[in-house]
DNA sequence: AAGCTGACCAACCGCCTTCCT
DNA sequence: GAGGAAGGCGGTTGGTCAGCT
């Protein structure tokens, strides 16, 4: 749209705000709010439009802004963010308080970039430059004139395409070490996940790992191939999963349901999941291993945890969403896979609202790039398949 | 001192989405 | 459902300033 039609009617200022536009303007949003922006200039009286009016107080005029450099950990945030999220600016901008979706943008294209370059980072692709440099090799010539400005993170693709992602988790004998094999191309999640370690307090089987632990290595892409989700409970109250359910050889990664209620400080997402907290789990059920769903519904008082022997599950909510996961028992010999339908169209959920989504937001997806589920959400990762009444997601 | 260059940043432009009629 | 208005976003531009030649 560009500018407004009220700018082609009315000669209006454009360029620099002087102070006292600034003073107007500041003043008028004080006093009542901007709500609608196009007849904010009017009055308020500005000789502006009401889109540089809102630009001018989003990116300037806000009393929450946080003026000033950027210090080192927020330039992290951005190269972690950005690896995730490409160029999505203000969703960046969104998990940085204080700072706006313009400031990060230009720090990102005239210092980031730079400094990404000379460490040997392609900052388009995070990964390093020579293998960008032998990706490129043999391909033809992109008929982007300016490639650059296809400016995408790598690990943004599109629905069409296929992340080879897969995590596997394995342990020793002793079940004390924990390992985590990316069998992906994406340097970018090897990246995103080495600053979230694993720690191993280890029993014989179960490895607990701390809630930043247990989100670095939940291999949540097992839930693209086939029925063994292996999330599996026991009577700690904790939600297990089972890298390999179908082998009750392989070591379990633990989690206490309190972990997916997490303060991510210092680390990618700091915005606070809820997670209804009461999460009893089935004592004569101590090890169902069954299927995942994630399921949309409308009411978080409604979440809950729920078990009716066979199947249990455990809505989370953020904002107006809530997910859920179902675990169903699939430990039973002659238990089915369980496919539930789901309303509404999966694609009605925008990128932000995966993102917003707790198990992407909390402590349990971080190291598994939040980028790498959407594209796998998206790509199949509950196997949408479309029915007459909506959706069908098989895990 | 003058000119050049690059970094930085505020603001604009244009596209897309959402909302409303 | 169509169409217009408004909001939101990302890409880009252009002005300013500091450092260098």
């Amino acid at each position: 749209m560009g500018r407004h039609s009220c700018c082609y009617k009315q000669k209006l200022r454009k360029g620099l705000w002087s102070p006292e536009e600034d003073e107007k303007l500041l003043n008028y949003i004080t006093k009542h709010g901007h709500g609608c922006w196009s007849s904010v200039p009017r009055l308020a009286g500005l000789q502006r439009c009401g889109k540089s009016c809102r630009l001018r107080w989003i990116n300037y005029l806000r009393p929450d802004l946080k003026r000033g450099a950027f210090n080192q950990q927020e330039e992290n945030l951005i190269i972690e963010l950005h690896a995730v999220l490409g160029n999505r600016w203000s969703q960046i901008a969104a998990r940085l308080p204080g700072r706006t979706d313009n400031e990060i943008k230009n720090l990102w294209n005239s210092c980031i970039k730079k400094k990404l370059r000379q460490s040997g980072i392609d900052p388009n692709t995070h990964k390093p430059l020579s293998e960008v440099e032998n990706d490129n090799k043999g391909k033809p010539p992109t008929a982007n004139r300016n490639s650059e400005k296809v400016s995408v993170g790598s690990n943004e693709l599109k629905f069409s395409e296929k992340l080879p992602i897969e995590f596997s988790c394995s342990s020793s004998s002793n079940g004390n070490n924990m390992t985590r094999t990316p069998q992906t191309q994406d340097l970018l999640l090897e990246t995103f996940t080495a600053s979230h370690y694993c720690s191993t307090s280890t029993t014989t089987t179960t490895t607990s790992c701390r809630p930043s632990d247990v989100v670095g290595y939940f291999p949540f892409q097992k839930l693209n191939y086939g029925p063994n989700i292996g999330f599996s409970m026991n009577q700690s109250t904790s939600l297990s999963y089972n890298p390999n359910s179908s082998s009750s050889s392989e070591m379990i990664s633990e989690f206490n349901s309190q972990t997916v209620i997490p303060t991510m400080s210092g680390s990618l997402f700091q915005t606070p999941i809820h997670v209804k907290p009461s999460v009893s789990l089935p004592s004569d059920n101590p090890s169902s291993v069954g299927l995942c769903e994630m399921n949309r519904v409308q009411n978080w008082e409604g979440s809950s945890f729920s078990s009716n022997g066979s199947s249990s599950s455990i809505e989370l909510q953020f904002e107006s969403n809530v997910y859920s996961w179902g675990l169903t028992d699939c430990g039973k010999s002659n238990a089915e896979p369980e496919i539930r339908t789901l309303e509404g169209d999966p694609d009605d959920l925008k990128w932000s609202e995966y993102l917003n989504a707790p198990f992407l937001l909390g402590t349990t997806m971080q190291s598994q790039s939040s980028q790498a589920m959407y594209n796998e959400v998206k790509q199949g990762i509950f196997a949408p398949e479309t029915t007459e009444s909506g959706f069908r997601y098989a895990c």
